[in-house]
DNA sequence: GATGGGCTT
C-alpha cells in the first residue's frame, strides 16, 4: 500500500516550518532569475563569480571583517561563500606582507575539491598562490601560498608547533554547523588565541540556525573584556551576516499517520514516485548497509511483481565501505527515460553530491554515535535526525531544478517533537584524543576550558583516568615526560600510541607499528551484500591462531609480497584505498617514531 | 552467533 501523503495546497492547514528558519526551501527570487538559463552560457570566470548570491555582500563581508574580530556568515550551499570570500579578502589585502588567509573544512575532499576551484578562478597554479593542505598532502608553496585550505584537523595539529598561528591573518571555519569535534576545539582554541592576537580575524560560515549560539559564545568573554569602540581594536561583538543560497524550491511532503516501517514505507514511496511524477532521479535517506540492502531487495520484489510500476528503475545503493568502483556508480548519468534511485546513508547528506536529484525520501533517522562514560562504551544506535540535518537532506533535491521532499514522519513529529539541531560530536564522544591533544598545548585547567559545547565532566574525568593509567598524565594531570609528550605528538588514538612506544622496549615495533596502522583505519576489507562468503573464506587464509592482530600482519606481508597490486587486493576481497593509506600512515608513523 | 552512520590528525 503506498503512503498517504498530502499535498501542500490541500484540505489540511499547512503548519510553516520558516519560524526556525526554514530558508533552506525558499530562496528568493533571484534563483530564478539568475541560475536556470544563464548559468550554462559561455559567460567568463569573472561575470560568473559576480553571479553568485554571495557577491552582492561583498563590500559588507570586507566591511565587517575589517571591523569585527569575528564575522558569522549563516550561508546555504551554493551561496559561493566557501569559494568566494578568501578571494575577496585577497583582493582587499588580507594576504599582503607574507600573509596567509585560512580556510578549514571538515573533510579533506572538500579541500581538495574547494582549493582547485578556486586556483582555477584565479587562473594560477594549485600550490602557489592558492594551496591546500590534508593529512598525507602538503600542496602549498610557504613563500608563495596566500590562500590556503585545509581540514580543521590540520590546522589544529598546527598550533602545537605554532601557538598563535601567527601567519594567518583571517581563519575562516566552514561547516562550523556540523560541530564536529575538531572544529569545536578548534573554535574553543580560536577564542583564545584571538585574546592574544586582536589582530587575528575569524569567519565562522555555519549553514543555518546555530548562528546565534555561535555569536553567544564569541561575545562572552570568561575574562577582561577589550574596549569595545575603540579606533584600532576590532569590535568584539560578532557580527552576523546572512547570505541566500541558489537552491530551488522544495516543496514537502509529510506523511499522514507515522508509519511502523520505515523500510516498507521507503519501497513505497519510492514506487510511487516512479509511477506518479515525471522524471528526476530519487534519493533515499536510510540508516546503514542493512536497511538499504533490504530495501533494495523489497524494490527487487516489488518489481517482479508488478513489472509495469517498476521497469525503467535503477537501484543503486551507496555507503562508504561500497568498493569505490560501485560508488561511482552513482555518479554516471542516468539514460533516457529511465530513473535512478540512490539508496544512502548519511553521506549523501554532507560528504557527497548527486546532480540531477529531484526527489528526496526522507526516513528520519540516522546512526549516531554515543558515548556512555560511566561504562566506557561506544555505541551506534539509530536515532531520529534533526531538523537541520531534515532540512539539508531536503535541500539535497533542490539543485537542478524544484524539487519534492517525502518526509516517512508526520509535520506534527517535525514541528513539535524533533530537535532542531543534533547534539554535537563533543558531547557523545570518546575524549581521550581530545584531552591528550589539549595537554599537548599547554591547556591544564582541562574541566574549565572554553567549548562551544561542554562535553560531559564523566566523559572528561574518564578520558583523564585513562591517560593516568597510560602513563601519558602524572599525578598533577600533566603530560610525562618523555612518554607523554612523544604519545601527543603521534597522530593517533592514545592508546596506540602507547602501545607503539611501549614496542620499543620489546623489540617489535615494526610489527606493531604495522597493527597500529590497520587498527586506525576503518577497515581493510571490502563490503558489499553479496560478498559475504567469499570474504570469510579470504579471511581464512589469513587467519592466525593468536587472532586479528596476526592476521593483520599476515594481511599486510600478502600485500607487499604482491608488489602493493590492486588486483591482488581485488581478489582477497580486501579494500586497496585502505591499503594504501595504511602505507601513508606507516611512512608518517615511521618518520616520527625514528 | 552477531556485526561497521559519517568524518579526521
Amino acid at each position: 500500500m503506498p503512503q498517504q501523503f498530502w499535498k501542500p495546497g490541500a484540505d489540511k492547514p499547512r503548519i510553516l516550518e520558516d519560524e526556525e528558519g526554514g530558508v533552506v526551501f525558499f530562496a528568493p527570487s533571484l534563483s530564478s532569475a539568475s541560475s536556470s538559463s544563464s548559468r550554462f552560457g559561455y559567460a567568463s570566470i569573472g561575470s560568473q563569480r559576480q553571479r553568485l548570491p554571495v557577491y552582492k555582500y561583498r563590500t559588507a563581508i570586507l566591511y565587517l571583517v575589517e571591523t569585527h574580530a569575528t564575522t558569522i556568515i549563516v550561508g546555504e550551499t551554493g551561496s559561493g561563500k566557501t569559494t568566494q570570500i578568501p578571494q575577496y579578502l585577497k583582493e582587499a589585502g588580507w594576504a599582503d606582507g607574507g600573509r596567509v588567509i585560512a580556510c578549514t573544512q571538515p573533510r579533506r575532499l572538500a579541500v581538495q575539491s574547494v582549493a582547485s576551484r578556486v586556483a582555477e578562478e584565479m587562473d594560477v597554479k594549485l600550490g602557489e598562490e592558492v594551496g591546500y593542505t590534508i593529512r598525507f598532502e602538503d600542496v602549498t608553496n610557504p613563500a608563495a601560498t596566500m590562500i590556503k585550505f585545509l581540514t580543521d584537523g590540520v590546522l589544529l595539529r598546527e598550533i602545537m608547533d605554532d601557538p598563535l598561528l601567527t601567519k594567518y591573518s583571517v581563519i575562516m571555519v566552514d561547516e562550523a554547523h556540523e560541530r564536529s569535534i575538531s572544529t569545536d576545539i578548534l573554535l574553543g582554541l580560536l577564542k583564545k588565541i584571538q585574546r592574544r592576537r586582536p589582530e587575528l580575524r575569524l569567519i565562522i560560515s555555519s549553514a543555518t540556525i546555530e548562528a546565534k549560539s555561535m555569536s553567544d559564545f564569541f561575545q562572552t568573554s570568561k575574562k577582561h573584556r577589550g574596549p569595545e569602540d575603540h579606533e584600532f581594536v576590532p569590535r568584539k561583538v560578532p557580527a552576523v551576516l546572512s547570505v541566500e543560497g541558489r537552491g530551488f524550491n522544495v516543496q514537502i511532503h509529510y506523511v499522514v499517520e507515522p508509519v511502523s516501517d520505515y523500510v516498507r514505507a521507503t519501497v513505497s514511496t519510492v514506487l510511487s514516485i516512479h509511477d506518479q511524477e515525471p522524471a528526476g532521479d530519487i534519493l533515499v535517506f536510510l540508516t546503514g548497509q542493512d536497511d538499504i540492502d533490504a530495501a533494495i531487495q523489497l524494490l527487487a520484489e516489488e518489481a517482479h511483481a508488478s513489472r509495469k510500476i517498476s521497469s525503467g528503475l535503477i537501484v543503486l545503493p551507496l555507503y562508504s565501505s561500497l568498493p569505490r568502483a560501485e560508488q561511482d556508480l552513482v555518479f554516471s548519468p542516468t539514460p533516457r527515460g529511465k530513473r535512478k534511485v540512490v539508496i544512502s546513508t548519511n553521506i549523501a547528506e554532507t560528504s557527497l553530491t548527486l546532480e540531477g536529484v529531484v526527489y528526496v525520501v526522507d526516513s528520519g533517522f540516522s546512526k549516531q554515535q554515543f558515548y556512555n562514560p560511566i561504562s566506557d562504551i561506544e555505541n551506534l544506535v539509530v536515532a531520529p535526525i534533526s531538523k537541520a540535518s531534515a532540512r539539508q537532506r531536503a535541500g539535497r533535491a533542490g539543485r537542478v531544478r524544484p524539487g519534492k521532499c517525502y518526509r516517512l514522519y508526520t509535520e506534527e513529529y517535525f514541528v513539535n517533537e524533533m530537535s532542531s539541531v543534533g547534539i554535537p560530536e563533543m558531547q557523545r564522544s570518546k575524549l581521550v584524543s581530545c584531552v591528550i591533544q589539549l595537554k599537548a598545548l599547554g591547556i591544564d585547567n582541562i574541566l574549565g576550558f572554553d567549548w562551544p559545547a561542554s562535553p560531559p565532566p564523566e566523559a572528561m574525568i574518564r578520558a583523564l583516568e585513562v591517560l593516568y593509567s597510560l602513563g601519558v598524565l602524572d599525578d598533577d594531570a600533566k603530560l610525562t615526560s618523555p612518554v607523554g609528550f612523544q604519545a601527543a605528538e603521534i597522530p593517533l588514538d592514545p592508546m596506540i600510541s602507547k602501545m607503539i612506544l611501549s614496542s620499543n622496549q620489546l623489540g617489535c615495533s615494526e610489527e606493531i607499528i604495522t597493527i597500529a596502522a590497520i587498527l586506525s583505519i576503518q577497515s581493510i576489507w571490502v563490503s558489499g551484500k553479496g560478498v559475504q562468503k567469499e570474504l570469510d573464506e579470504a579471511k581464512l587464509r589469513f587467519a592466525a591462531a593468536e587472532g586479528d592482530h596476526v592476521t593483520f600482519l599476515n594481511v599486510y606481508k600478502g600485500f607487499l609480497q604482491s608488489g602493493k597490486s590492486s588486483q591482488w587486493c581485488h581478489k582477497n576481497y580486501m579494500n586497496y584505498q585502505a591499503m594504501v593509506c595504511i602505507c601513508s600512515l606507516l611512512l608518517s608513523v615511521n618518520f616520527r617514531c625514528g
